[in-house]
DNA sequence: TTCCATGTTCCGCA
DNA sequence: TTGCGGAACATGGA
């Protein structure tokens, strides 16, 4: 599920388990993953450096090997990753495969190949190149900034929340759960917002990347409030009477409750 | 078989 | 000109 919530684990996996460990090859790079180099670049780009430090912005996460040379991921929809079991056999979902002098392995996996798999010299560069806007966990640090950027956009409220260029970070899954525990309709336009219910929005989506960082990304369980573990049409409502209703907004399937979010 | 799926990008339209 | 909504993309599972 990468979204900020579940990229930002990601980061904490290569933190905690591959930092400062030498990488004596890249293998099994797949091409249609790879932007604007090639597999044999990208090995020469790896092989003998280690990862020095790693930032997330958005749903991004990059790793850093150099004072100016980040590798960068994105995971798409499917994307994850792992490291390799003793004497696993290597699956024709693998997109990147670095190997460690230590002898482990960290293997980046994406079934519908939706990912990316590039480099770059800086990270604010990779930003601004993209055109993203603020990361949504760092905004989170002020509320009146965090609710002046959801001002002044026409669409709806769920497509302003997963605009990369408006807030970077918050996708499909974790913009239903948002709108959903403020009660807010997916499709209300976000133009109807008052300077209090942005101030709310912003709050409420903050609640929700923290509390889903805490859970490790639904590694632990998610709240029983929540949308996320009855995200399906005609589940109960464990807010309200309602049920929970399918329909699609900005072309995304969106779940929400009937009752309670209008 | 058909539909749906957590991602971004591109195109047409207002 | 700008921004928004929908289709396309690649692949697998229900």
């Amino acid at each position: 599920m990468p979204e900020l919530p579940d990229v930002q684990i990601f980061k904490e996996y290569l933190d905690t388990s591959f930092l400062d460990r030498k990488i004596v090859g890249a293998g099994k790079a797949d091409t249609q993953l790879l932007q604007g180099i090639s597999p044999e670049e990208l090995n020469r780009f790896l092989t003998g450096k280690s990862f020095i430090s790693t930032r997330r912005y958005g749903k991004y996460l990059f790793a850093r090997v150099a004072e100016d040379e980040f590798l960068v991921l994105h995971f798409g929809m499917t994307g994850f990753l792992r490291s390799l079991r003793k004497g696993e056999k290597i699956g024709s979902h693998v997109g990147l495969l670095l190997q460690f002098e230590d002898g482990s392995h960290l293997v980046y996996e994406s079934r519908r190949k939706l990912g990316r798999i590039s480099v770059t010299d800086t990270v604010e560069r990779f930003v601004s190149g993209r055109g993203l806007g603020p990361d949504a966990l760092e905004l989170c640090v002020d509320g009146a900034a965090f609710a002046e950027r959801l001002r002044g956009h026409r669409g709806s409220i769920k497509a302003l929340l997963m605009n990369q260029k408006a807030l970077a970070g918050i996708g499909n899954v974790y913009s239903d759960e948002i709108l959903f525990l403020m009660g807010v309709h997916p499709k209300k336009g976000a133009d109807e917002l008052n300077n209090k219910e942005r101030r709310t929005l912003a709050a409420k989506t903050c609640h929700v990347l923290k509390t889903a960082i805490g859970k490790h990304a639904g590694a632990d369980g998610w709240p029983q409030k929540w949308l996320l573990p009855r995200r399906k049409a005609g589940s109960a409502c464990p807010h309200c009477s309602g049920k929970i209703s399918r329909i699609t907004v900005s072309g995304r399937g969106t779940y929400f409750c009937s009752g309670h979010q209008s």
